[in-house]
DNA sequence: AAATCATCTTGACGGCGTCAAGATAGCGAG
DNA sequence: CTCGCTATCTTGACGCCGTCAAGATGATTT
């Protein structure tokens, strides 16, 4: 497949399906290497083409990592839907099992989930990207409803309209913020002189009551609850 | 200071004080380009010396972004003491102050709050920048604790025990991911399609919210108050 | 005054992303 | 059926990057 005799190289001259390929070897790059190890040259020598030969189908660097950002939105929607069915079907937490996805998904692939939200230059106007940004957000909008006891919200296609999410929207940054920081903090090593060298530990201990105090404290029905003998 | 005459050269061969003026540099150059566009090279540029005289001080790349992440630390350490203080004199949230001083720190230079952690190789086993990431550590813990009304812990140096500050820890790892997570998020873009253009009309219109809705969650006192009506 | 040692320069290496120019092949129009 | 068109891919080059080995320089110690 990567043979490099001229007659290999005369038949597959052209590759055919390019785009898919580099997809698939930029998300092997990025498992095995991370996004700092990622590289553009890497991934077309998987490819088994020429460094130049991407251009054509993204453009630049910038143009294949937004493809694979969409992709990782994507996947983040996935699993907190997935998440979400189970939870349902259980009759535990949904926003408690939202946060558990959406962190495992980060942990499962930590340069996958940078790509996503851009430490290394995305188009965040792209189309695509933009779409399946919005996807995973109303995902977290209707959980934080859902979780308040509020109805769905209308949304008819493109964004929803910023007047229509206000009244919940502290509820839901702190909800994004919360399980986002944390799967940063976690993928940065930034908690692991707390874990002691074992994370998976850490998770098991510690995650759980974490996800459910901001379940709980995202049910809570209106201002402060304490003062209740303080 | 920079000059390129033989004549300079020679008097300034000896730097004399080059591992401030890289730092001095490149924190210049994090504010001026961000992480993206951080280079060794321009760096020391900047500092009038060569591409390799950085190494006697700081080793490789890794080593000066392990000292910008110290001083980084060290700030947002700064930025919340200040903070606490002033809400203690003014009689408001200590636990709000001290978010609002994170992401104000954070949303001040992204590129440096991106080195302190680590979106770039930096040696978190280094003795000094453990020490500045344990100091902005406790202070989290201590808040968070004074919060839910309990007394300061006993830190006698190093790290705190594990044992003492388990009983917290989800509140202060809670806390901990709520800012870290809203930081990010806003430094990366991913809130802009919220924001519509205007970060500070953003944060001005919902931050004190969060925050507020922050700090009441981590005051309430035990378990679930959920359950009320569901 | 001589020797030692930290500091800095020079020049080179391989790897990166990107670009211009040219080769190749599939495909539609004649 | 063939001719040309166009999308696709290669080649070779450019400037930039981080790092290293070897040598120059100057402060410090002996």
């Amino acid at each position: 497949m990567a043979e490099a005799t001229p007659r290999a190289m005369r038949e597959h001259y052209h590759h055919g399906a390019l785009r898919q390929a580099m997809i698939a070897a930029a998300e092997e790059v990025l498992a095995e290497r991370g996004l700092g190890g990622f590289t553009l040259r890497e991934c077309a020598r998987r490819a088994g083409v020429s460094p130049a030969a991407p251009a054509h189908h993204f453009g630049n660097l910038t143009g294949l990592l937004t493809a694979i950002a969409t992709l990782g939105f994507d996947d983040l929607s996935t699993a907190m839907d997935a998440a979400v069915a189970a939870a349902q079907e259980a009759g535990t937490s949904r926003l408690a099992a939202i946060a558990r996805a959406y962190v495992e998904t980060a942990l499962a692939n930590p340069g996958r989930f940078r790509v996503v939200f851009g430490q290394r230059g995305i188009d965040r106007e792209d189309p695509a990207f933009r779409a399946a940004s919005t996807r995973a957000f109303a995902i977290l909008v209707r959980e934080v409803r859902f979780g308040r006891g509020l109805p769905p919200l209308q949304l008819p296609d493109g964004k929803p309209s910023a007047d229509a999410l206000d009244p919940e929207l502290p509820e839901v940054l702190l909800a994004w913020s919360a399980v986002h920081g944390f799967s940063t903090l976690l993928i940065d090593g930034a908690l692991d002189f707390l874990a002691e060298g074992n994370r998976q530990a850490f998770l098991d201990r510690h995650a759980a009551r974490l996800f459910g105090l901001l379940a709980s404290a995202l049910s809570v029905e209106d201002g402060p609850v304490s003062a209740r003998e303080a």
